[in-house]
DNA sequence: CGGAGTGTTAGTCG
DNA sequence: CCGACTAACACTCC
């Protein structure tokens, strides 16, 4: 599930339950998803307070007391899951279809903290991973994503020169490269290619200059929209406050293979570009 | 039952 | 450099 909008949101969520609580267990029932030994993540995990929860790209960041930060991608199906003392619970990331409960069947790493609250990492592809940074080095770490495109910093000039390194690559495959733009995946590459009128096999280099601005202000619409509708979930979704990521329906192209284009009417095409199931309508773009 | 498809990313091969 | 493909894994859908 999670691209930048869904990790926004989780951060988001669970930000005010995790700031400032200090970390009292640490267990895991599958080593492969840490990046670091074991040893370390106990050494510079227990006994540290969270003072910050962020988001760099999909990564949710846990800055911690012992001068570690903690990376936390969620990949495919990763799910964080908050429950408060009281029983109440805060969660982001992938429904579980019938699994409501945590912990759970694919719950593995769970943190406890003072107080009696528990985080939960659930993942049923286990794609996901937990990874120890030092923060100061957390700087260095991140050099290799491109820029943020809901901050002021992106520009339509910083897109056009992000994407000028690959004159011959589909823009989906370059919008794709997080190393060129950070935190868009499949949905949001190919709503905003929708939304700014580029058939996403189109090559960078034979883009024009309007089209680059065009495509920087719908890569900014669509993220954004999707930000505060809370994100996209498929399934029964619903996050800690009962409510749900809302962008799947406002959605134009993903998923919609064969239905009529909401703007044309014509059928809504599929095919696998970049490796990916690519949406577009062969009408509306170009 | 079998095959296609699923929100990510790192890696190999040609 | 670049894209096609695969692998990591578990599950749903048709």
């Amino acid at each position: 599930m999670p691209e930048l909008p869904e990790v926004e949101t989780i951060v988001r969520d669970l930000r005010p339950v995790l700031v400032g609580k200090k970390i009292v267990t640490f267990k895991v029932t599958k080593q492969r998803l840490l990046k670091n030994p074991l040893g370390q993540f106990k050494k510079f995990m227990i006994g540290a307070t969270i003072f910050s929860v962020g988001r760099r790209a999909k990564l949710v960041l846990i800055g911690l007391s012992s001068g570690y930060t903690l990376l936390i991608h969620l990949k495919m199906t990763g799910q964080l899951v908050w429950r408060g003392s009281s029983g109440k619970i805060r969660l982001g990331g992938h429904p579980i279809v019938g699994v409501a409960a945590v912990p759970n069947r694919y719950t593995y790493i769970t943190l406890g903290l003072a107080g009696g609250g528990k985080l939960y990492f659930n993942d049923v592809r286990t794609f996901g991973y937990f990874q120890l940074v030092k923060s100061e080095l957390l700087a260095k770490h991140h050099l290799k994503f491109g820029p943020e495109p809901l901050t002021k910093n992106f520009t339509a000039a910083v897109l056009r020169q992000r994407l000028h390194g690959h004159p011959r690559v589909s823009i989906k495959a370059a919008l794709l490269n997080q190393a060129v733009l950070a935190g868009l995946g499949n949905i949001y590459v190919d709503e905003s290619l929708f939304a700014a009128g580029l058939k996403p096999s189109r090559r960078v280099g034979k883009l024009k200059s309007a089209e680059f601005i065009k495509l920087w202000s719908s890569i900014k619409q669509i993220l954004s929209q999707a930000v505060r509708t809370r994100g996209t979930s498929f399934n029964n979704y619903r996050d800690g406050f009962g409510r749900k990521g809302t962008y799947w329906e406002k959605r134009w192209v993903y998923g919609r293979r064969g239905e009529p284009c909401r703007r044309c009417s014509r059928p809504i095409s599929r095919t696998v570009l970049a490796g990916r199931g690519t949406h577009y309508c062969s009408n509306c773009q170009r």
